[in-house]
DNA sequence: TGCTAAACGAGACGGTACGTCAGGTCTTGAT
DNA sequence: ATCAAGACCTGACGTACCGTCTCGTTTAGCA
C-alpha cells in the first residue's frame, strides 16, 4: 500500500479517502463513456461509485471541478505535457496528440465545459490552467526557437501563431461542421507553417 | 395592423399571436443580457414575457430550439448574410463582422448552445443548418472565385481554407484564452492569406 | 363523479388534483401504521403514494401540516364532533369516544405532533385549532348547562371542569405509564364528577 | 484541577474526561435555552461543548439518552425527589414544585421527550424509570398513607388518584391550550380533593 | 350572428437533480 | 486506552426547472 502523502502535513482528523477519490472519477469516467455528459450527474456518480454524495461534495466544489479534474487526468494520458524538444517538429507532433486526445469522451467532455466555462468563470479559469495554458506554453516556446533558428518568420507574435496553428483543430473540434481527418492535421501544418515560414 | 401570413391557408381556430412570439424572444434576449444563460430558463421567460409556458412551448420543442432562433436573429442583425461580391475583399469583411457579431451575447449563447449540442445531435443539426452552413457557403464560394482569379493557391480545398481562416477566431471565441481584437483579425487574415496565396 | 366542488371560485389553472390529495393521505395513513411515524418521511408518501414530492409540497407546508390533516380526519372518522345534546350525559360520551378515538395510531400521532409542537408554534396552533379547540368548545357548553340545571356546582370554572375530567385520561395517553382501560375512565368520570356535582 | 476518580484502580491508557461528560450537559442545556430542542443536535454539542462526537457517543446511547439525563438532572434541580413525609401536604407540594420544575426548558424537554418516546420504546423506558415511576411512588405512597388515616375515601386505586391529581397539570403542560397558572394547581387540588375525600 | 376549433393565460402535475444537514460509524495522530 | 478531529455512508430535506396536462377564456373564420 503507498503510504499516506507525507509532504501534506497531515492535520487531525481522518484523512480522506484516496480510493474514495479513485472511484469518483473512474465512475465519472465511465458514465461519460456509456451515458454521456447530460447523464453524468453528482447522484449517478455516487450511486455507481458507491461513495456518498457528501464525500464528493467534499472533494469538489461542483460538478464541473470534478470533471475538470477528469479532464486534465485523461488528456494528460492519452496526450502527455509536452516537455522537451521544443523545435518544429514538436509543434507537429503536438497537433497530431492535441487532435488524437481529444478524440474521445475527453473532446465531448471539453466541449461541454466550455459551455459551462460561459456562464462560470472559475469553471474558465479551471480549464485554462489546468489544460491550456501549460500546453500552450510550451508551443509558444517551440514557435520561439523556430524564430530564433531562422525557420519561422519573426514579425509573427508567437501566441498568434499558435493561435493560427491549433484553432482550425479546435473549430472543427467544436463545430463539428466536418470531421477532424489525419488529413486535415496535415493540411493545416502545411499550408499554415508554409504560410509563416521564412520561405514564403 | 400586419395583415396574417396569407400565404399559409389560415385553418380554423385562433392563430397563432405574432405579439406572444416577439415578447417571448425579447425576454430571451434580456435575460440572457442581463442574467445569463443559465438564468434564461423557460420558466423565467415565461413570466417575465407574461407569455404562458405552455405557448412557449407550442411555438418551439425545447428551450434550445427557442434560443437557437434567438441566436440567429442576432447574429444576421449584427451581420447580415454575406450574398454579394464573393471575392477575398469579402472574405475580410465575414471575418471582422464574425468576430463583431460574436461579441455581445451572442458569443457566450452560441458557445453554450455548442455545448448543448455535445450531448444532443438537434442541437447540433439546427445550430449547423441555421447559422454556420448558409455562411460557411458564402465563404467557400469567395475562396473557389479567388482561386479561379489565381488569387489563391489550388491546392487547397476551399473547405479547409476556410477552416484555416476562421478556426483561429472561433479558438480564441470558445476558449477565452486571450481577447479577440481587431489587431488578430487583421494579423489572422494577413499570415494566412500570405500563406495561401500565390505570391507565397 | 362528483362535479368540482363550485362553491370555491376555482381560479385560473389546473385545479388541484382531489385523487392526488387522497392518495397522500392514505399513503400516509399506511405508513403511521405499518411502519411508524418517524418512517412516514415525505419521500415515503411520496414513494408509497405515486405523487410527486413536489406536489405534496404544493399541498402542505410540511409534514406537520400534512399529519395535522390526517389526525383530524381519523379522528372525527372515529369519534364524530359533538354538536348535540350538551348534556352531562354526553360529557361521559365524549370522554369514552376520546378514550376509543386516541387508541390506534391516532393516539401516537397526536404524541408526537405534540412533541413537534413544543418547537413550532404554527404546529401547536393548528393542532388546537383543528383538533382540540372545537371539541372543548361542546364539553364547556355542557358543563354549563348542567351548571344552569344545578347538576354541577358552580364555582368551578368550566374550563378548569374539563381539564379536571379529560386531563387524567390525556395524562396516562401521554406518558403511558399505565394502560388507559375502559375501568379508568368510569373511574375519572365517577370520581371527579362526584366532587364536582352539588351533591358532594 | 479535579483529581481523578482514584477509586478505580486508574488502568492503563488515558482515563475518561469527567469534564467532558459535564461540558456536553451544559452545553446541550444552553443549546435548549437559547436555540431548542431541533437545533440541540449531537453536531451542535459537540461544536459548543468541545467534546468530539465520538466521546459523546461513548458516553450516551444517542441523542435522546443525553437529553434525558439531562431532563432529569435539571428536574431533580428544580425539585428534589420527594422522600419524607408521605402526607397530603406533600401531595400540594409536589404538585406545585411539579409545576414549577416543567415550566421551562424541562417542559419543553419532557414533551418533545415523549414525542420521541412514540416512536422509541427505549426512551419511554428510560423516562419512566428515570422520572416517573420514582416521583409516582412516592405519590402513591402519600395517597395509602392518607388513606390508612381516613382522609381520603378508601375505594379509590392509588394509581387512580395520583393520575386524578396530576393529570390535569400535565394535561396543560402538554396541549398548552391553556396557561398553568398558580390558580389552576390550587382549584385542581381544591376540586379534585375535595372529590376524593370522606368528607365529600 | 352564432358555432366551432384552436390558441391563449394560468397553474397543477410527475419527474430528476440539486446542494445541505444531521445521524451514527470509523480512522487517524496525540496524550 | 481515550481523546479531538474530521472523513465516511446514509437518508431525508426542501427547491428549481423540466416538459406535460388540464382548466376556463379569447379570438378568429365559416355557416
Amino acid at each position: 500500500m503507498p503510504s499516506r502523502k507525507s509532504l501534506i502535513p497531515a492535520g487531525p482528523g481522518r484523512p480522506r479517502s484516496q480510493e474514495a477519490r479513485r472511484a469518483v472519477l473512474d465512475a465519472a469516467r465511465y458514465l461519460l463513456e456509456k451515458r454521456g455528459y447530460a447523464a453524468t450527474t453528482i447522484e449517478a456518480i455516487a450511486a455507481k461509485s458507491g461513495v456518498a454524495k457528501t464525500t464528493i461534495y467534499r472533494g469538489w466544489q461542483n460538478r464541473a471541478a470534478l470533471l475538470i479534474e477528469l479532464l486534465v487526468e485523461v488528456v494528460n494520458e492519452a496526450a502527455p505535457p509536452p516537455n522537451r524538444s521544443p523545435s518544429l517538429q514538436a509543434l507537429r507532433t503536438e497537433l497530431r496528440l492535441g487532435a488524437i486526445a481529444l478524440g474521445g469522451i475527453s473532446g465531448m467532455l471539453l466541449n461541454s465545459l466550455l459551455g459551462e466555462a460561459q456562464q462560470d468563470p472559475d469553471v474558465r479559469t479551471a480549464l485554462l490552467n489546468g489544460l491550456f495554458y501549460p500546453r500552450r506554453e510550451a508551443s509558444v516556446n517551440a514557435i520561439k526557437q523556430a524564430q530564433a533558428l531562422g525557420e519561422l518568420r519573426s514579425d509573427v507574435p508567437p501566441h498568434v501563431a499558435v493561435d493560427l496553428l491549433f484553432g482550425p483543430l479546435f473549430y472543427r473540434m467544436f463545430v463539428q461542421h466536418e470531421p477532424v481527418t489525419e488529413q486535415f492535421i496535415r493540411q493545416t501544418l502545411r499550408f499554415t507553417l508554409e504560410g509563416l515560414s521564412t520561405t514564403a
